[in-house]
DNA sequence: CGAGTCGTTGATTCTTTTCAAAGCCCGTGG
DNA sequence: CCACGGGCTTTGAAAAGAATCAACGACTCG
């Protein structure tokens, strides 16, 4: 191994959803953008379609991913209210979006999108910083699913996810998740047999309990914080 | 497994350095900055470090990566000349950059780099659109790393290399290798023994030679590309 | 020539996957 | 109200793939 003798400053690592404070210049966009609502299952559009619009989260969550020739598949973020999808600068989607729950989205053509990032220089610097953290949130991931164990991958995500919950005003200790074990699997790059006998040794390590599959109360955000850390016990 | 109805087009994978035909509006801000030399195995910057300047590379390569507080170690790219480092919009650095051999850079301070952006839409359309690659870059790596076995990452990575060689105007069925196993090994998230190991068996399986540990000669670029597309023989 | 780095190979171990089966939850309909 | 069915989750046993530990070989630079 490469021996680094400099300090090293870990980002919070698995920050989901790079969401700024809503309500920059670029929201102010989508706001008055048409709206759309999708069913659970839905599929916004797949990897390959034409890119006729970005869009804005309001209500609900999606998950993006990608999937190999033979069925495999990469999510590499879920998108909650406040969240942009498709600011990328290409002319088609590279990845597909499909709701998690009824969702309720805002469509701004690709077009236009482009047009306000060369003419509205506040726009643009969020449009910029947005496409930076989205940057930042894939290669956060990409190390964890390149360099940690099961343990520490699920770890990271259930404080990920009790961040968020903190954040929305939530209570930080119990956590409501919104996707499924294969959704977990899938985002993790594990199977859900390995999520679940993950989750299983927590709550027998007293990490957390599992009141129900779906709920999730931690009881020890230490060790889970020492895991997701990546010290290696 | 999700089951998709949809075709699916599948982008290059690893495509690591996504440089366009040089000669944008970003180029010619860069190349009339200061000029900055690194030896091979000098750190350009470290994660956590301020943010002085963005950098185009001139001459020579460099790998960009994260660590884990235990030392493990994810490379998500190599620069090489014509490619831009340290676009993202953030105050501090959120990776190391090391040069692997002799390296020239053009340095642009940072607040001149967000001006440009603001108010040249021609240098910022082109901070958008390489922003944007290197996202797409980072989520095929996410999904090559998360999902394919080691021989499949090994080809996919072979294959890359190839289609630069052949893109500079260097014959595409001889790669130069110019990083060293480890690097290779963070890169795809493998250890040196499991790519060393897979080397061999390529060249066993007559899909490559290897006169020297860092030349390698396409034999049968068919098979590794089905190899790389991911279908699992 | 000798030290050191890098790469290869072998034997073994370990984590995770795969395959298989059973349990649970929840909505539907009798 | 309870039985039935289907999807999701859990659990177990076996297998596979990659990591680890260890040793050796090749090449480079003093």
């Amino acid at each position: 191994m490469l021996s680094v003798t400099r300090p090293q400053m870990q980002r919070e690592p698995l920050d989901l959803a790079a969401s700024q404070p809503s309500g920059g210049a670029l929201d102010r966009r989508f706001r008055s953008a048409a709206a759309k609502t999708l069913e659970a299952r839905d599929h916004l559009f797949f990897e390959g379609d034409d890119k006729s619009h970005a869009y804005l989260v309001e209500k609900g969550s999606l998950c993006l991913y990608k999937t190999l020739p033979d069925g495999r598949r990469q999510i590499f973020g879920f998108a909650h209210a406040g969240d942009f999808i498709a600011l990328d600068c290409s002319d088609s989607h590279s990845h597909n979006a499909r709701a998690l729950n009824l969702t309720r989205l805002r469509c701004l053509p690709a077009h236009v999108l482009k047009e306000v990032g060369r003419s509205d220089p506040e726009a643009g610097l969020q449009l910029y910083t947005t496409l930076s953290e989205h940057l930042m949130a894939a290669r956060d991931l990409l190390s964890t699913v390149g360099q940690r164990s099961a343990a520490e991958r699920l770890a990271g995500l259930l404080l990920a996810l009790a961040r968020r919950s903190e954040r929305n005003g939530f209570d930080p200790w119990k956590i409501q998740l919104p996707m499924t074990r294969l959704d977990i699997a899938d985002f993790l790059s594990l199977t859900i047999e390995t999520v679940s006998r993950t989750f299983t040794k927590f709550r027998q390590d007293g990490l957390i309990d599992l009141t129900h599959s779906t709920l999730v109360t931690i009881r020890n955000r230490k060790a889970l914080e020492s895991l997701a850390a990546g010290e290696r016990d």
